[in-house]
DNA sequence: CAACTTTGTTTAGTCAATAGACAAACTAAG
DNA sequence: CTTAGTTTGTCTATTGACTAAACAAAGTTG
């Protein structure tokens, strides 16, 4: 079979998205104004909303006012039908919210994580994730899905193929969950759920390129193409951290050379920061760069200007609307942004610069879980959809 | 308006096009066949088919050999339905093709360009384009379109933005075709339609995600992303050719430092052969390289690896499927091939490159007009598809 | 030659969307 | 307080695309 083939069911299906969509867009608002957007007739959106309030994903909420006629019976999407679950799994840490369909935070709670161990990790993953499902009020949905995001590469099914700093190698992280909860879950890497964050409730909102930089230990980076999560032809990619920017340069873990994440990340700006004696601790640079410590601040410029290298790049290759610096660097923005837009204005082609916005994550250091809870929500959406 | 609204004339739609598709892929076929492989029922492919037959893309050719009943009527598409007309227009040469409707080439021509200023092009261009139009034979939808590619940036109007090789700025090619030829005209970059042509008709046949690399004067990049031409917010991206791979190597014309094709295309490759007292012309130096001048020989392979090292980038960022390289160096395949190739397996990831191919252009010097032509038959394809 | 197969058409029925009529509920002008 | 006009949302009849099932035509096979 070449593609899926039509019939009256996916109209119905495409037609109470575009439905339900419009609710989600422009509530509260009546059947009679959704008619006007989306173009269907007022027949076919009565009988669509109907479903949906049968559905128990849209209510009325009493009358709006009237211009002249019949006063509109105004609508709105029932945000508490069902709750999901994300959770931010970092080297050490552990953060998870639970929130509503909106992705209105309902619980939220977070624990460090004293041993990366697979085995250590589930022991204390599934209490975690359970006592968030606890907290969800009764409704109609019940807990819709949990979305993790992990700082390694995952594969299609959910598996974490290769997470260097927690020493992970093929752990099959979405089955193990899977099993416990017997709900839905989506696993991807931390600067793909964070890109997803920052594009859905925070600084990206609404933009459909962009580009999501996310500066820790290394340089990860998530991409927003067309509004969606570009994965390569293995289900991931987007390692622009390891682009080569001197071909010559050092060698990298990698195999390859000049890696942008070596000049550029946070273990960069330790490492020169303990050559020149002062302690592998970024709470304490950036104190001093605070206190005015003219050295550190020349360090982070440095810095800031090795990103700004790297991401004349991606604005060359992309052409992206926007991109977004985040993760733990992006608290230097103080001292990074300036030489780090300087340098982006030198290099990136100008046709392609007049459209990119630079800009630093709104959520800080909650990009990631935002991103994680909303792969949730967005497979329950999806599930709506085709069935 | 947020999507477009389905009805019963979108599911018509739709299932004509499935059923086009399957013909194409899979001629000489039945209508059973169609209803098997479709799961479209027996009845729909009937009723389909025969519209496709009265709207001349479709006929019957006879019957085919029965297995056990009645004998099928295999149907064919009418690929004489209509003809395209693809150009390759070059700094110094026009290139152009007629082609049926499956890309089979009826007529072609290649004239000398000496004055690149667009008046005098569209001199030359307009009788040439006319003259491939005048060998169409009768058929029932005539040329259905012309497309064109271009050594430069063009905006989503089909406006050439900035061909520095031709000294274009902001030169309507489209708008002038278009009032000349009233028939649809697309204008895309050279790199773009040089992939298209290798996806379609070249090696890179059926590959949904590849990266075209046209290695000429200087080194463009067309992307196939999901089995589509990506363009970025702009409606244009991909100039990989600008990616810097030496943050604090030389200066660039484009404002970067340490471009990719400063250390990678013809041009280098010409300039360091000068260095060494060879003169600068391609074809001098791969006969030289032919008779076995060693000196030419490191010299080339220096290059490869160069490309190598701009490849490897790639294949992280994208991990596509292929990566073809086409356009003039392409013919020093022998020598670039090996380094080239041990660069990129050094460098690239190893999660990337267990699925990324390395391959070189099929179609020599005719990927660019090919593709160029297959963006006109393409979207007449897309114009029966929504109308 | 009889029995079975395969192909493609015809028939009757289902379902989703639509246009247009309509009832309900409201505003506003006289 | 009427009356006219407007707006909202439902109801009804119709259209059109797909499907299942029956069927006719044209084969093969033992």
């Amino acid at each position: 079979m070449t593609t899926k083939t039509g019939d009256q069911a996916l109209i119905k299906r495409m037609n109470t998205a575009i439905v339900l969509e419009a609710i989600l867009l422009g509530e509260p608002l009546s059947r009679a104004r959704i008619s006007d957007t989306t173009g269907l007739n007022k027949a076919t959106v009565s009988s669509l909303v109907q479903d949906l309030i049968d559905n128990r994903l849209v209510r009325e909420i009493g009358t709006g006012v009237s211009s002249g006629g019949r006063k509109p019976v105004l609508l709105e999407f029932i945000a508490e039908a069902g709750y999901a679950v994300g959770i931010d799994l970092g080297v050490n840490y552990l953060r998870g919210v639970l929130t509503d369909l909106r992705g209105r935070v309902v619980a939220q709670r977070e624990i460090p994580l004293t041993d990366p161990d697979p085995e250590e990790v589930f022991k204390v993953l599934r209490p975690f994730i359970r006592q968030l499902m606890d907290e969800a009020p009764a409704s109609p949905f019940g807990v819709v899905g949990i979305g993790v995001g992990v700082p390694g590469l995952v594969d299609r099914n959910g598996s974490v193929l290769f997470a260097p700093n927690m020493g992970w190698r093929d752990v099959p992280l979405r089955e193990a969950l899977d099993r416990a909860f017997h709900v839905p879950v989506l696993i991807d890497n931390e600067a793909n759920v964070g890109a997803l964050g920052e594009q859905k409730y925070g600084i990206g909102r609404g933009i459909s390129n962009m580009v999501y930089v996310s500066v820790g230990i290394g340089i990860g980076t998530g991409l927003i193409l067309h509004r969606e999560l570009y994965k390569g032809e293995s289900g991931f990619s987007g390692e622009l951290g390891h682009l080569s920017v001197n071909a010559h340069g050092k060698p990298c873990r990698c195999g390859n050379r000049g890696c942008w994440e070596l000049y550029a990340s946070e273990q960069a700006l330790l490492e020169r920061a303990a050559e020149s004696g002062y302690p592998r601790d970024l709470n304490a640079l950036l104190a001093a760069a605070q206190d005015g410590d003219a050295q550190v601040q020349a360090l982070l410029a440095d810095i800031g200007e090795y990103l700004g290298v790297g991401i004349a790049n991606i604005v060359n290759v992309f052409n992206p609307n926007a991109v977004i610096i985040g993760n733990r660097l992006s608290r230097a923005q103080a001292w990074l942004e300036p030489a780090m837009r300087r340098t982006v204005e030198e290099r990136a082609l100008g046709f392609h610069l007049r459209n990119a916005h630079l800009l630093f994550a709104e959520l800080g250091d909650r990009s990631a879980v935002m991103g994680a809870v909303e792969l949730a929500i967005a497979a329950f959406f999806d599930r709506l959809k085709s069935a």
